[in-house]
DNA sequence: GCGCATTACTTGGCCGACCAAGGTAAAGTT
DNA sequence: AACTTTACCTTGGTCGGCCAAGTAATGCGC
């Protein structure tokens, strides 16, 4: 009666993947609660990878960008776009390709690193609330097995570094 | 060297919540394989556990559908819309309650029930793949324990049923 | 040097998802 | 019966994300 998982029934037809099911489930609410976390420093959920990116990897390359969050390019301009915007990135034209463009993260954003980082080892912790030493690297264990099944085929993680 | 979890290095910034990370990357490639698998049904990702309810619940009151996907209700108005321009859904007016709205799949849609589920269980193998059955509930387990975590004080699932 | 493929980004369109506000109808109060 | 609250959806706006197509500059082969 009370023994379902969480919260939810499943559906009939998710009855042969409720791993899924937990998975899409799971990355809804983590993103919610990233998203809370992150709305004090200004950034909307997803931002934060592109600007923990840029705070180590100073001036680069958009392209670099796109390389290293893994996502459409057009998707990555307009989030810079908007970065621009509020502030948090400096974009300019690369002298030495008139194709390209430099991405910076701005002094201003700087100081959110910390607050970020704050807030990402704070959902770190309502994350895994309540496992242990074991059980958190269990998990790391097999979402990274899990992460390589997913990457394979759908060829989306570069087979060429 | 070769060391490293999947594809990607951890952004410093990262550091405190590794764990995080992975569920954010696994679930945008999750995310993409099942639309990838889904996209022959004609459905676009996220519609499926639309769906998937509707062909569980029958004729239902919109109200319903909200509370078993648990999305924000303007976000389940406009699936329907769409699903409905589609021909994969049928909505009409409750006769008891004219604010509401009845919802139902069309007998069009209960065909792609079950290439739907074939979709489900190839995306559950393609994810899982290389893990034993013990892996297996053990992911599982965890997952239900950090979705448990993630909906306290989140307050996204309903304490109230 | 010239043409052609490649690289690097942009634009437009679409979808899922959120929030904030609004409008209507039912239920509860007095 | 009139008033207030609450429930049920919609609309409009914004973001992250994708794809497809387009532009512009570089590099490569010849």
């Amino acid at each position: 009666m009370t023994s379902d998982p969480a919260c939810t029934e499943l559906p009939s037809a998710a009855r042969g993947g409720p791993v899924s099911h937990a998975v899409s489930r799971v990355a809804r609410l983590h993103r919610i609660a990233a998203g809370k976390l992150l709305k004090g420093a200004g950034l909307y959920p997803g931002q934060e990878f592109l600007m923990m990116y840029l705070w180590d990897a100073g001036a680069v390359r958009q392209s670099e960008v796109i390389k290293a969050v893994d996502l459409d390019p057009s998707t990555v301009t307009k989030m810079l776009q908007r970065l621009e915007q509020s502030g948090h990135v400096r974009r300019s034209p690369d002298p030495a390709d008139r194709r390209a463009v430099l991405v910076e993260a701005t002094d201003n954003s700087c100081a959110l690193l910390s607050d970020v980082e704050r807030a990402w080892t704070s959902l770190e912790e309502h994350t895994l609330a309540g496992l242990d030493t074991g059980e958190r690297k269990e998990l790391a264990r097999l979402l990274a097995r899990v992460e390589e099944n997913l990457c394979r085929e759908t060829a989306d993680c570069p087979e060429n570094r």
